[in-house]
DNA sequence: CGATTACTTGAATAGTTTCAAATCCGGTGG
DNA sequence: CCACCGGATTTGAAACTATTCAAGTAATCG
C-alpha cells in the first residue's frame, strides 16, 4: 500500500524531521490496511514490528487467566502502539484490534536502535509517550480506587470525546463504534450497569445514545458529574 | 555522608560499569539519609533530582483532588525513581515517604542526558523499569477491573512477600512496618475490609498479623488463592 | 502511665453485580 | 422489499460484596 507522506508530516512526532531523514524512515516501514474487527497483533506473540496508526482506532486489550478482558487503552490516529521491544520485552502485552477500519505504518522492531540513535527527537518522543502512559495507568488505578462507577465511566466517556470526539450538530460524537461492554471493560464494570448509567444520562439530557454510537450533548454537566459537582 | 562503593557496585544496574565510571557517577551524587516517616520529595514539587534507594523502603503515595489517598507503588532497595525528569515532567508525580528508614542516592536531574550518553547501558535500564512499571500498574487495572477484594489483597501481599521479604522461623515476614490502611491504599479498599481479611487468613493459618506487621505463614495457599483455586 | 495510633469487629446500608427476560436494531438472504 | 436472525441494549428483581458507621480493644511512645 502506498504511504502518503503528507499525512504522516503533520503529526507531531515528525513534524520538525528532515525531508531525507523521513524519507529514510518512511522508505523502511510498510503500510497495512486493518478491517474493522480484525487484529494488529495478539497477546503473547513476539514482537517483531512496533507500528504508528495513520487512520482508525484500535482497542488494545487483554485477557486473564480466568478469561476475562480488559481494554487496556484505545490508540488514536498519530500514537505509536506495539513497540514492546523498546521496553525489553520479547512479545506484545496485549491485543490491538481495529474498532474502525485502520491504516497502521509498521516497522520491524530490529530498527528501533538505529532510528533512535538517527533521532534523538524520536527516542524523547517514546519516553514521552510511555510517561504519559505511565500517569494515564496511575489515573486510572486512582479513579478505580476512590471513585464510584459512574463518575468512573463520566471520566472515560470524556476522555474519548477528547481525542476521538468530532463536533456535529447537537454535541461531540464518539467517532468510531463503541458498545456499552467496550465502556465496561475500559471502566472495570459490567456492561449493564453502563447501559442503566447511559440511560440515567440520556434522560438528563447529556447524552445520546444508540447501538454503538455514543453522542454527547453536555459536556458540561458531564464534566460535572466526572468532578463530583453532581450526583 | 559517606557513600559506600561497594554497596553500589552490587546493584544489577551497575554491575557492568568500569570502577572510573562508577566513581564519576557517584563523584556527582550525594547520599542522604531519610528517617521514617519523611518524605524525599512530594508531590507537585518541582523535579530537581532523581534518586537511587540504598537502604530502607519507600512508599509513593499520590493525593486525589477529593483528598483521598493511594499508594502508587513501593520502592525496593535497588531502585531509581523519581526520574520525573526523563518522563519529560517537570514535577513530581507522587510523593515518596520513608516507610523505615532509609538511604538514598541523589542526583541533580540536569545530569540525566549526560549519564545516559556515557553509559547506554543505564538508559535501557531506565526504560526497562518504566516498561516494568507499565505492566505493574496494568495489571494492577487489570486486578481492579476483574477480581474480588480479597484475592486483589492476595496478589499484594504475595508481591510484598517476593520483594520485602526475608526469610524467619516460621515463614516470611514482610520487612518494614505496614499498616492495614497500606495494604488498602495498595489494593483499593478499606482498612476495615482489609483488617477482616486478615483477621480470616490468620485463623486459616495463612498470615500472622500485629501492629505494623505481616508474616506470611502459607505462601502457597496464599497463592492458590491469589489465582483462585480456594475461596 | 496517659495519650495516641493501630487494629478488630458487629450491624446497617449502599452500590454493583448477577440472573433473567424482553426488546431493539441492522443487516442478510429469500 | 420484507421477514428473520443474531448481537446489542434495556430493565427489573434478587443476591452479594464491600463500605460506612460505631464502638471497643490492643499496642506503642513519650
Amino acid at each position: 500500500m502506498k504511504i502518503d507522506r503528507a499525512v504522516v508530516k503533520s503529526l507531531p512526532l515528525f513534524d520538525r524531521m528532515s525531508d531525507e531523514e523521513l524519507d529514510r524512515l518512511l522508505s523502511y516501514a510498510t503500510s497495512r490496511r486493518v478491517p474493522q474487527g480484525e487484529a494488529v497483533f495478539e497477546q503473547g506473540q513476539p514482537a517483531i514490528s512496533f507500528f504508528l496508526l495513520l487512520h482508525g482506532r484500535l482497542k488494545v486489550t487483554q485477557v486473564t487467566e480466568d478469561g476475562q478482558q480488559i481494554i487496556v487503552r484505545v490508540v488514536h490516529p498519530g500514537d505509536l502502539f506495539g513497540f514492546a521491544k523498546a521496553l525489553q520485552r520479547t512479545d506484545y502485552p496485549g491485543t490491538a484490534i481495529a474498532a474502525a477500519e485502520s491504516v497502521t505504518l509498521c516497522w520491524p522492531t530490529d530498527l528501533w536502535p538505529n532510528f533512535v540513535e538517527h533521532n534523538p527527537r524520536l527516542a524523547v518522543s517514546a519516553m514521552q509517550t510511555i510517561g504519559q502512559r505511565l500517569e494515564e495507568a496511575h489515573t486510572r488505578i486512582r479513579e478505580m480506587s476512590t471513585q464510584e462507577v459512574e463518575r468512573r465511566v463520566a471520566h472515560a466517556v470524556l476522555r474519548l470525546a477528547r481525542k476521538a470526539g468530532r463536533k456535529e450538530a447537537g454535541g461531540i460524537r464518539i467517532d468510531f463504534p463503541i458498545s456499552r461492554q467496550d465502556i465496561a471493560e475500559m471502566t472495570g464494570t459490567t456492561l449493564h450497569t453502563v447501559s442503566r448509567i447511559l440511560s440515567a444520562w440520556e434522560s438528563r439530557g447529556f447524552v445520546e445514545g444508540g447501538r454503538q454510537k455514543l453522542l454527547v450533548t453536555d459536556l458540561e454537566g458531564l464534566a460535572e458529574l466526572a468532578h463530583g459537582a453532581r450526583d
